[in-house]
This record gives structure tokens, C-alpha cells and sequence, in this order.
DNA sequence: ACCTAGTACTATATAATGCAAGGTACTATG
DNA sequence: CATAGTACCTTGCATTATATAGTACTAGGT
């Protein structure tokens, strides 16, 4: 393939990750108190790659939004950590993305299973 | 759910249909010769929800990319249509964009199962 | 005591892009 | 010839992912 297909192609997979990167940040802080470098680590382990640049403004919005809180804790690895949870409105955000989620993963599938 | 929750998920929910758009795009031409509003009238039967201004800017850069081609063919309901195709080049970033699809959802699906 | 490395959070600047809104131009009809 | 319907295009705005640089804390070596 070449490079400048190639650079379209991968513009278009971030443009994918981008639409479920909210989502994937509540999903992981769902299951359990978290904090940035966590996030970062367990999203890679299912390939959704972010960094901090991108992260961090998002765990902002999510909590300027009142989906999450965190609290602060000590380490003795550095600076202190922001360890995140789940409001119980960022449970019925999660609950509602789920759904968005399911709905359009819907559709493409059955737009590339017709054509 | 409170308005102020209603629009973040909403906004959740154009970001996620975002990053599909041009996939969504692609797979319609790919099933026929089709102009603007045939994309339009088809990705609304899969509630993939696109309007002109956002259309119009994709169908350039796909043409400029080279992914697409379009005919000019006379209406007699008003100005002539450009009618898109796939270009070979267009064939093969579609595959592409196909599996890179499968692999975001198979990693949120199973982000989902898992936490 | 000081310096370096590693870690964690924050702030700023940039680029991409979806979308609303407004514009041009073609055809057919009254 | 004026109006309505259709089709394509452009401009401006807002959002946001990302790169980059900066601040601040701890630990360990010299």
C-alpha cells in the first residue's frame, strides 16, 4: 500500500478510536479506582492506544461533567495520584454510551453485511 | 436524565457516528454508482444520520485522495449529479478501513464483557 | 547537600473536521 | 418570467485529539 494511502487509512482509524475514547476511559474506570497511567496501560492492552496529552483533558471534562470524582493519593513513586470513580451519573452516562455504542456498532455491521 | 447529562452523552453519540463517517461513506458507493443525496437517504436507513455540509467536504477529500471518482450525469429534475465510484485505490483503503472496524470493536466488546 | 531520573499532573498551541448557514445554478411549472 | 425544488459548494465556528513544554514530587547516587 502506499504511504499516502496508508497515512489516509490511518487517519481513518484514529477518527475511529477518537468516537470511543470516552467511552473506553468510563468502561475502564468502571471496574475499578484507577489513575492516569493506569487508564493508559489497560486501554493499551486491548489496543485502543492513548497518551497523555489526550487523556488528561478528557478525565477533566468527565469531571468538570460530574461523571467521575477522584481522590487524592499518596505515593511513594512520586507526586501524588488522582484515583478516579464513577459518579452515579457517569454510571447512567456509561449506561446510556453502552447503548449508543451497541446501536451504531448495529448499523455498520449490517451496512457492510448488505453491500 | 438531567438535560446537562442528556447533552454530554448526545455529544458522546456524535463523536462515536463520527468516527464511522467515512467508513459509512465509502460502503455506500462501494454498493453503487450513487450522488450526494442517495448517501444521504441510505446511511438515514441505518440511522447513520449525515447532512450536506458535512458531506460535501468527505466526498472531496475522498476524490482528492483518490479513493473516489464521480460522473457528471444530467437530471432532468434540476443541475446535473456527480455520480461516485470506487477507485481501485478506494477499494483497497475500504478494505483496510473494514478491518481496522472489526478490531476497535472487538476491543470495546471485549472491554465491555470484561469489566 | 545537590543533582539526576522517574513519575504524575497541568497548560498551551495547533490541526483536523463535523456542522450550521448561506450562496450559486440548473430544471420544470404556473 | 417568477417561483419551487433540487444539487453542489463555501465560509465560519466549535470541539477536541495530540504534541510540546512546564511544574512538582520522590528516590537514589555522588
Amino acid at each position: 500500500m502506499s504511504n499516502e494511502l496508508k497515512n489516509y487509512t490511518d487517519n481513518s482509524a484514529a477518527q475511529m478510536r477518537k468516537g470511543t475514547l470516552e467511552l473506553s476511559v468510563l468502561l475502564v474506570i468502571s471496574d475499578d479506582e484507577v489513575y492516569a497511567s493506569d487508564i493508559i496501560t489497560k486501554l493499551k492492552a486491548y489496543d485502543l492506544l492513548v497518551v497523555e496529552g489526550t487523556l488528561y483533558p478528557i478525565l477533566s471534562r468527565l469531571k468538570d461533567a460530574e461523571l467521575v470524582t477522584y481522590t487524592w493519593v499518596e505515593s511513594k513513586d512520586g507526586p501524588p495520584r488522582k484515583y478516579y470513580k464513577l459518579t452515579p451519573r457517569g454510571k447512567e452516562a456509561l449506561g446510556q454510551m453502552k447503548e449508543t455504542w451497541s446501536n451504531i456498532n448495529k448499523s455498520i455491521n449490517q451496512l457492510i453485511k448488505n453491500v
